[in-house]
DNA sequence: CTTTAATACGAACGTTCGTGCTATATCAGC
DNA sequence: GCTGATATAGCACGAACGTTCGTATTAAAG
């Protein structure tokens, strides 16, 4: 599945996909190597992000992609802040369109949740969360790739709050819930089924955190509120197998 | 914090321990050395386990230490095995001596959360849970090691699961309860505690998961099983200062 | 005392990684 | 067409990795 350098099309917003000279051709490369950088980081991590492989995967020689950064490291931070833009296209931008307080705090995390499953027929059944990935690569390599990702993970979690914040004073959440918490437990769930998607290929988790989720939402929502959220599914009450 | 097998003047390593004889000794070196692997491994994930730098810390020759092992994925493998006798001690034995039911399941939460906080002084602030850093890191990288490490998470998964059965078969959670979806929710909870202490070294955070598993228990617990669980702590309720 | 086998060491190998130097195409502007 | 910047390639280095091999030490067995 290589990616051949200039097939044109590549649906990403490119500042100028199609200018030409010689000047353009340049930042159009790093563009391209950024955006396969993100599909292998997502699902290898930031440190199987290996300079050889890049190139190979990108039919190009190792100096020459290397060219493009500095330093192994800039690579990475660079490939940081493309994912942070994929992020934002894909899972911000389309939550801010629903309305501000419950829909939009269910929006995020619903988007959220789709993202890591692997939206649509991306490429097979890769999924995996950038940040999850990244945030536990390096968590205990200090340096500026894990502030940065620490920075982008909590400007995520400040993102939830606000939503939960936005909701309660819409009037549509209860008072007495703790915006910070409920932060935490959404991003734990998404945590949680990444995790389950990763280690046991468990899409079904994805709808258990849905459940998880939503069932909060609903809990916490007042009379209000509850309206704006997806129907209930009837339950299929069945026991698992599973020993 | 070395350790040091024996300070004999060259670095030699000669101790008469406990048991005596020649044959033992081999067996009461690998033992430390899995110790050590493990607290490396515990903070800085399987891969960077270095042997190298196993043997450095243990003031050891590398092919010294190798020897006890016949591959770096047998030491990989050898260390998840004595993490899971660290955890298998640490916290499924204790909470094995609580009583069967809400009880139980509430300990398995309390101690595992104390575990990976780093319970008592150990060393410091290292903390960090073995195997939410080895799942993590092997979940795309398919091989005996990754297969282990999900075997024992599912284990872990398998147990909680049936805590909360038994909680219902004593009565004292409430039958409509799922357990598999609890069990995915409390996971979650430990996954996000362990992300936040690893990434922000927030300690605070544990005490956000023992209230979002505490909540989850009084709220699907019945009338009788209420009263089993630790007593309601007085909300601090004041509104955070992050913006 | 001699032999044996366990244990550990030191040196080296082959590979892969990031990175630096140098050369060569390719286009923009004069 | 020449000049100069830019993009890419080729090659080599040093470090670190896992691994192998030959060897020295030494407790235990004969």
């Amino acid at each position: 599945m290589d990616v051949i350098l200039e097939t044109g099309g590549k649906g990403r917003a490119v500042k100028a996909g199609t200018a030409k000279g010689r000047k353009a051709k340049g930042g159009r490369t790093r563009q391209t190597i950024l955006e396969v950088a993100v599909d292998i980081a997502s699902a290898e991590g930031l440190e199987g992000l290996t300079i050889g492989r890049l190139a190979t995967q990108l039919s190009m020689s190792k100096s020459g992609l290397f060219a493009h950064f500095g330093s192994k490291e800039d690579l990475q931070l660079a490939t940081i802040e493309e994912a942070r833009s994929v992020f934002i296209e894909d899972v911000i931008r389309p939550a801010l369109q629903a309305e501000r307080g419950l829909p939009r705090l269910w929006k995020l995390c619903d988007t959220w949740l789709s993202h890591v499953q692997g939206e649509g027929v991306s490429d097979g059944c890769s999924g995996g969360c950038f940040f999850a990935a990244a945030a536990s690569e390096f968590d205990s390599r200090p340096g500026a790739v894990r502030d940065r990702i620490a920075e982008i993970m909590k400007e995520w979690l400040s993102i939830l709050r606000r939503a939960v914040v936005e909701s309660q004073e819409a009037g549509q959440m209860n008072e007495d819930v703790d915006p910070t918490q409920l932060a935490f437990e959404f991003n734990a769930f998404e945590l949680g089924a990444n995790w389950a998607l990763q280690l046991y290929g468990d899409k079904q988790a994805f709808a258990r955190a849905r459940e998880a989720v939503l069932e909060r939402l609903r809990r916490h929502s007042t009379r209000g509120g509850a309206a704006l959220l997806p129907p209930i599914k009837a339950k299929p009450r069945r026991a698992r197998a599973k020993k």
